[in-house]
DNA sequence: TGTACATCAGTGAACGCGCGTTCACTGATGTAC
DNA sequence: TGTACATCAGTGAACGCGCGTTCACTGATGTAC
């Protein structure tokens, strides 16, 4: 019986974290639980710690899959525009952060979202896959700034005192200036702000239309940023 | 002995909420319980239902004092300032907006951050005191307009279809235009993202400072849509 | 002033529930001879 | 080819826990006579 579950289920621990996405899609992050899941699949819950020993290994797994597909999105957008056209993969990369959070806003609550109460995310483990899936917009802005087209006057400093993780951040980024980087974090609170708000429903009761407000909001930050 | 401890907790309505938000700042909106906020006050948790029927009406409670409290912030932002000083206005406001979010980050998480699983809150309860809080900031937008010194061209339009809950806006915040409601979300997304960030830990793993960032930002708003 | 009674805030036991995790087990498969 | 054995994924019972909610109750207070 065991055996013939094993025959139809190729692959458990896909599975599981399969069902893990639907559970979290359905009924939120923290409703997400070993016993549910096994529900789900028709086996026992211990039946999991074969695979993960403990909840939390499950969330962790969960969390760097999330980063890795939106990083490959952010990733993916890039490819067949003009690396000079500032313009267009700046916009792009905006289109595309928003399309995969739409097409996956499970996953963007919980890499980006209110964290899972009780949780913490071994940052060794989680970061790698987290720094990748943001270095996409780190980098269209340092090669605008290399360029000579970024447009910042006056931007605040890196503060004092977080060298050293600006240091991590570089040491899985790549080459990046503090300025570009800096830049790179406040666009990212722009079209976060906008994103949680549409995926978590907010904006239909205000009469707001995300796409509209997105592609707007997307126009001022070149404006904005990009030089002539 | 009950009417001992009635005499010691003078108003134990006040007591409960009072206890419920000093859980939910230290473990999070969705590890709020009655039977945990009993423990904390020392009384039995069917006590509490004397004062809160089921533990949503207590959520609901919450979260109407909470944007009662943020309400109340926002405006006080605005006496004292010059009506005409649009960009004194407008930066002020901002900054009591981020203010009024780092005091009570619990507050503003259930409010504006993820809702607590399970929970529904009751439009029509909650409507008026959300509404209210953030009128202050729709106001001044339709101030700058009357004053003809909006400066946001192409602006998208509101959506079809969401007429009437613009007119339920309406009946709670007064005459307002549709554009200035519009600004006046778009502009509430923007401080949205970075104070949600800020609040949740997320800006230093990234070196960056929130106070000067979001100066920066309430500039580039008041830059981009202030004219003059 | 004294007594009988109604009120009602808070108690404590109990209900059924779902959770993470442990444990000894089973039984199909693969392997060594 | 046949047999004995090791492996190991998955089972099912059990643990202790905290939860929301119910229920009959207690006992101090306020009130009517």
């Amino acid at each position: 019986m065991s055996r013939l579950k094993r025959a139809q289920k190729s692959n458990l621990p896909e599975e599981i974290k399969a069902a893990a996405w639907r559970l979290i899609a359905a009924e939120g992050a923290s409703a997400l639980s070993l016993r549910a899941i096994a529900r789900q699949l028709h086996i026992t819950a211990p039946a999991i710690y074969n695979y993960f020993p403990r909840r939390d290994d499950l969330v962790t797994q969960l969390i760097i899959d999330a980063f890795t597909s939106f990083g490959n999105a952010q990733h993916a957008a890039l490819t067949s525009i003009d690396p000079q056209d500032h313009v267009e993969r700046l916009f792009q990369l905006g289109q595309a952060y928003r399309q995969w959070a739409l097409d996956y806003p499970e996953r963007y609550q919980l890499i980006f979202g209110t964290p899972i109460p009780g949780y913490v995310a071994p940052r060794e483990q989680v970061m790698p896959a987290g720094v990748r899936s943001l270095s996409a917009l780190v980098g269209v802005i340092e090669t605008l700034r290399l360029a000579g087209k970024l447009n910042a006057p006056d931007f605040p400093k890196i503060t004092p005192g977080f060298e050293e993780t600006i240091a991590v951040w570089k040491s899985f980024g790549g080459q990046v200036d503090d300025l570009s980087l800096s830049v790179a974090i406040l666009i990212w609170c722009r079209v976060h702000g906008l994103v949680l708000l549409e995926i978590g429903g907010s904006l239909p009761p205000f009469g707001a239309d995300g796409a509209a407000l997105y592609s707007y909001e997307l126009n001022s930050i070149n404006k904005q940023f990009i030089q002539e």
